[in-house]
DNA sequence: TGTACATCAGTGAACGCGCGTTCACTGATGTAC
DNA sequence: TGTACATCAGTGAACGCGCGTTCACTGATGTAC
């Protein structure tokens, strides 16, 4: 038998995993420039220099934080829209959008603050994964029946537009609140569904 | 006569200004939360405690830079939508906002980047800009006559498509850099094509 | 199983540095007569 | 016009503080035999 994980590992994993949450914590009031790694362990209790053992600054902690913010992601958002009719695949996109604000708040909250952040090195890597979003989006399209007839860079800008939907109704969802999750739930179903309308009367 | 401006005040105005247009550079590569008041005093060449007699703060200066990005585009918008015929007011809407990118890359920078980062207070005063922007679209959109039938919400709802896609396209105008303008332009009017599609057909 | 040595996650003291803010000041500009 | 006083934008020294990073270290865990 071999050592999938040793106690020294699996110790420094969770180690790792706390600063990444403490992190993720501090950044609901700050963004990730202005975040220091003192104030990340002092949160954790650990000393200043463990940071070191885990990431070689706070721009390669944001870049972990991404991948844990959105990594999980693409598997979700092609089995939602494999739903074939639009008005019950915009329920279904927008009720995952809201899912992922309710359970990850503060996941959503460091993607829409970072994404244009002070820090290239995140804003890159949030660029990327939209992007591969973008690229999903767009091949689920492709498989429709509706999309005959369609290019590829029509239905990718298509793609383009429903992830920066998606994007952009979780930071409302985020805004809204508790008491207005659901006016800000109708307006994106409706805003989606201009979208549908569009992409119904494309090639008219 | 009076003392519209006397020599004193003047030259404040022009510190003042000093202070906005160095805080706006340094702002191109950091986001308002880490940049310091120190940082911008020595890029002027004044003493740091010569900020206090302009600003509280950052976050004050911050604020007073939306209203300089922002402040002075209402009247623009609303006349580039005064455009009758759909394509020639989405070429307008593309044209004013692609002008915006090349005159001020900095504001719109500044803008997005702000838009949901760090400084509440500056985050409340670029949302109220942008709701004001939506509710002059709505107002526009409601003098023309395709939208005889449409509800105050269903209209408001489209202007904020709007102003977010704006927001948006300035965004990625931004990023393209000089050799991508081209195609990030194509895509924009390719999207606000879409949205006035869906919106020909939202009342079928 | 027991022993001797290697690894390495986390420690704690120390460093130099730039930060925001205070304070009393200076001297050009503004005002009253 | 000239004079005496008030205003106030900008100065410069000083402060205490928390920052990121270095370094030699400790002691629990891992490995070889």
């Amino acid at each position: 038998m071999s050592h999938p994980m040793g106690i020294r590992q699996a110790q420094k994993q969770k180690t790792r995993q706390a600063l990444l949450d403490a992190a993720l914590q501090l950044l609901e009031e700050q963004s990730l420039s202005s975040l220091g790694l003192r104030e990340v362990t002092r949160a954790v209790g650990v000393a200043p220099t463990a940071f070191y053992r885990h990431f070689r600054n706070m721009a390669d902690l944001g870049v972990a934080l991404v991948e844990e913010a959105l990594g999980s992601l693409h598997l979700m958002i092609g089995e939602a829209l494999r739903e074939p009719r639009d008005d019950a695949r915009i329920e279904r996109t927008v009720a995952l959008v809201a899912e992922l604000v309710r359970t990850s708040p503060a996941h959503v909250r460091f993607i829409a603050r970072e994404r244009h952040g002070g820090v290239a090195a995140v804003r890159a890597a949030i660029g990327e994964q939209l992007d591969r979003f973008g690229d999903e989006v767009a091949a689920a399209f492709a498989r429709e029946p509706e999309s005959a007839g369609w290019s590829g860079e029509d239905l990718r800008m298509l793609a383009g537009v429903y992830v920066d939907h998606m994007v952009m109704t979780a930071s409302s969802l985020l805004e809204a609140g508790p008491g207005g999750e659901e006016q800000a739930g109708v307006l994106a179903r409706r805003q989606l569904r201009l979208i549908s309308l569009g992409r119904r009367h494309w090639l008219d």
